[in-house]
DNA sequence: TTCATTGTTTTACATATATCATTAAAGTAT
DNA sequence: ATACTTTAATGATATATGTAAAACAATGAA
C-alpha cells in the first residue's frame, strides 16, 4: 500500500499548496479482481494513482489477448490516448487483483491547469512518466530475450508477480505460454 | 520533399493566424550525410520537423549500436525525454542521409505556449504524435515476428529503406544482420 | 588506382521458441 | 462435494534466429 500522498512528498518541486488544491478534485475508486475499469471504445475519463493491487491492459481478442501493460501500486495508469484527447480507448483495463485507486478526471485535471501557472506541473509530471515507461520498454523488447525480460520482471515485483497469471505474462513478454512455463523451471 | 507549410495545412484547427506566429520562430537547418545532429550528454534544444532525409536515433555502443528508432520525411522528432525536461540526452540522433530540417527552439515553443490560449496545442499535438508512434512499436514488436516487421517497415517506406545500411534495420528489427540478410533472400 | 576498412552474404551448427497434442492441476459453478 | 472449465505443465517435432567463421562486395582514404 501506497498513498498517493506519499507519492507527491517525494515530488519536491510540488508543494503543499499544490496538493491541497490537487487533492480536493481526487476521486477514491475501488474494484474487484477481474473486473474492467475501462473498456474499450469508451473513452478514458481518468488518471489514475494505484494504492494497492495490479491492473492490466490488454487488446481483447477472441483467441488469445494481447497483454501490453501492468501497472503496479504506487504509479499512475490511464488510457492515456484516450484521456488526453477524450476520444475512444482502443484497449480494456482490468483489475488482476482486489484494487484501490485515486483518480482525477478530465474535468479536473483541466481546472487545475487553469487555476494555478503551475498546473501543468502534474500532468507534464505524469506524461514524462507514461512515455519513458514506454520507452524503457521498448528497449527491454529489442534488446533483452525472452529469458531475460521475465528475470527483469520478476526482480521488478517478486511478490506481486506471482499474483498474475502466467499467460498473462507470457503474452507480455512476448512468447506463448509453454514457453514462459519452460523457463520458469529452466530458472528454478 | 514535404514542408512543413503543407503540414500545418492539414491539421485543420491550427489556423492560419497560428501559423504566421509559428512560422516566425523556425529556424531552418541542414546535415550533411553521417553527420551527428544531437550526441549523447547534450541536451536537446529541438524539436524537428523532416522536410528531406532520413534520421537515425541510436545508443552508440563499442560493439554495436542499438538502433531504435528512424524518422522520416513528414514526421516530427527529438531527442524528446531531454527536450522536455531539459536535461541531457541519453542517446545520439544522426543524418543518415543528407536532410534538411525545420526545427523550434525550446525557448520558442516556451513563448508561444505563453502567448496564445491555443499554444499548447502545437506541443500536445506533437507530444501525441511521438507517444502514438512508441505505443504501435511496442506492439510491433510484441506481436509481430522479425520478418512480419522488415515487410511492414518495407511496405511503409519501401524507397526510403534501401537509403538505410542493412545493419541499422537489423538492429531495429531486433535481429542481427546476419539474420536480416536471411530474410531478405527468403522474401524476394 | 590501390589498399584497408567496413558492410553484406553465406555456410554450418547450436539453441530457444512455436506449434500441436496430451495430461495434470487449479479454479468455478452447480 | 461434484462436475465442468480454464490454466499450467510436459513431450515431440519443426523452424527461425543466434553464433562463429569465412568469402565477397562496397566504401573511403591515401
Amino acid at each position: 500500500m501506497i498513498t498517493i500522498k506519499q507519492f507527491f512528498a517525494r515530488i519536491s518541486p510540488l508543494k503543499d499548496e499544490y496538493w491541497q488544491l490537487f487533492s480536493s478534485k481526487l476521486e477514491k475508486r475501488e474494484f474487484s479482481k477481474k473486473q474492467i475499469i475501462l473498456q474499450q471504445g469508451q473513452t478514458e475519463n481518468y488518471l489514475s494513482f494505484i494504492e494497492k493491487g495490479i491492473v492490466r491492459h490488454y487488446f481483447p481478442k477472441i483467441e488469445n489477448d494481447i497483454t501490453f501493460d501492468f501497472t503496479f501500486e504506487g504509479a499512475f495508469f490511464s488510457a492515456y490516448k484516450s484521456f488526453i484527447t477524450q476520444s475512444p480507448a482502443e484497449y480494456n483495463i482490468q483489475a488482476l487483483t482486489d484494487i484501490s485507486i485515486v483518480s482525477i478526471s478530465y474535468q479536473n485535471l483541466q481546472k487545475i491547469y487553469q487555476t494555478t501557472p503551475k498546473g501543468n506541473m502534474f500532468g507534464r509530471f505524469a506524461a514524462e512518466g507514461l512515455y519513458t515507461k514506454k520507452f524503457n520498454r521498448e528497449l527491454s523488447l529489442l534488446t533483452l530475450s525472452p529469458e531475460e525480460r521475465y528475470l527483469a520482471l520478476f526482480n521488478e515485483h517478486p511478490k506481486l508477480l506471482k499474483q498474475i497469471p502466467l499467460k498473462y505474462i507470457a503474452s507480455y513478454i512476448g512468447i506463448t505460454p509453454q514457453a514462459l512455463s519452460r523457463i520458469r523451471k529452466r530458472i528454478s
